[in-house]
DNA sequence: CTTAAAACCCCCTAAACGGGGGATAATTTG
DNA sequence: CAAATTATCCCCCGTTTAGGGGGTTTTAAG
């Protein structure tokens, strides 16, 4: 028996959702939530083997949720299950940690089938190759500016150094002395470890910072 | 009917994959190859809706296939039907224009399905969505220096200045004059429509010149 | 064979940059 | 609350860049 989590607005697909897989014989619903208030405190609870994550929901977000149960429960894995079929939406959630993505407009023999299969290994979104693919774009944009502690400001100037602005342009834009920006750009390089407007902008890219 | 070619050099598999097809009631198998040499001939004469492709091939190796087809014949969808399963492969496979990707290990029934699934406007791999992480891929990377004619020279050039390099540093490690730089790069700058090295660079990794 | 590039080289000047120093208020964080 | 960080500001100096000229020779293409 596979244990799952429902985080999902609407009442009505909710219970349907609750009865396919009560009665599918392969799945145990270990809670059903009508948005991610409870979510954490659930999962602690429950700890079910994934989560169906709707994405639009009163509150908090289902991609902010993904992020949320990340952090404090690596294992659980997430599938969002929702309308947008939007690229924004696809990416967000697949950086935000999400282990497959699958439409509400799937039959409910092929949602259990789709879980079912994801559960042995492959993605929902097909066998491993799905898998890879998300893989391949979790690693392409994960590290964000943190990873090298740029402050705002910082990461406001880096990006106006990667269009080519001058420092007096920069300062003339911000309201900073052209001295400020200085200073800044000096301690975005020391961050970066990069000696030159190039070099910064080459790893602001490379590090996909911008 | 789904027209279906078949390029496999492999002559058992061949023979199972026509056989599969033959007796499916719903594909039909317009050619089948043992290696790519007179694929282009083939796929004229017989227009087939798809191809299934192998990838480890004696001559022409799949991939490269791939890209001759969808030169002269755009319109065919190319299935890649292979063991391999590494991203390099995969990554390649679709830039060059495959629609999908199909491991050898999927039983005969998930075959037909999954191929059937694309022609109804799925990706093999999962509905729609898998479609769209392609083409995101495929965004990725599409345009190369071409698109802006830097020769050889000045993509080198290019390369130096985003890892930061001065212009003496760079003409000392090609053993050209300070002065041959500059004018190589004030000639990238022309062909790229930027101003300085900043904004080269950043130019340069946006349009994956680098 | 002419034309057009690519690749090579040179000079000059003003602006921009990088690295070094030092300082103060405000905010965050432990 | 004290310590650390951030954002702001300032000076100096030598180097590097960008943009403006000028040019030759080799290679590719019409």
């Amino acid at each position: 028996m596979i244990s799952i989590g429902i985080i999902e607005d609407n009442d009505v697909l909710r219970s349907s959702l609750q009865l396919l897989f009560e009665n599918s014989g392969r799945f145990q619903v270990a809670f059903s939530l009508h948005d991610a208030r409870n979510l954490l405190a659930e999962t602690e609870l429950h700890m079910p083997r994934l989560l169906l994550m709707d994405i639009d929901m009163p509150g908090i977000n289902g991609i902010d949720a993904v992020k949320l149960v990340k952090k404090d429960f690596p294992t659980v894995d997430i599938i969002m299950f929702t309308v947008f079929e939007d690229d924004e939406k696809i990416f967000r959630s697949v950086m935000a940690g999400a282990s497959g993505y699958l439409l509400k407009k799937i039959p409910p023999e092929k949602l259990l089938e789709a879980l079912d299969d994801f559960v042995q290994g492959g993605a929902p979104m097909t066998g491993s190759i799905a898998t890879r693919v998300l893989e391949m774009f979790r690693k392409q944009t994960q590290q964000t500016a943190a990873t090298f502690n740029l402050s705002a400001r910082e990461l406001e100037i880096l990006t106006s150094l990667s269009s080519g602005k001058t420092y007096r342009l920069i300062a003339g834009e911000r309201f900073l002395s052209v001295e400020t920006v200085r200073s800044h750009v000096k301690n975005i390089y020391e961050k970066l470890h990069v000696h030159s407007k190039a070099e910064a902008v080459a790893k602001a890219f490379r590090e996909k910072l911008i």
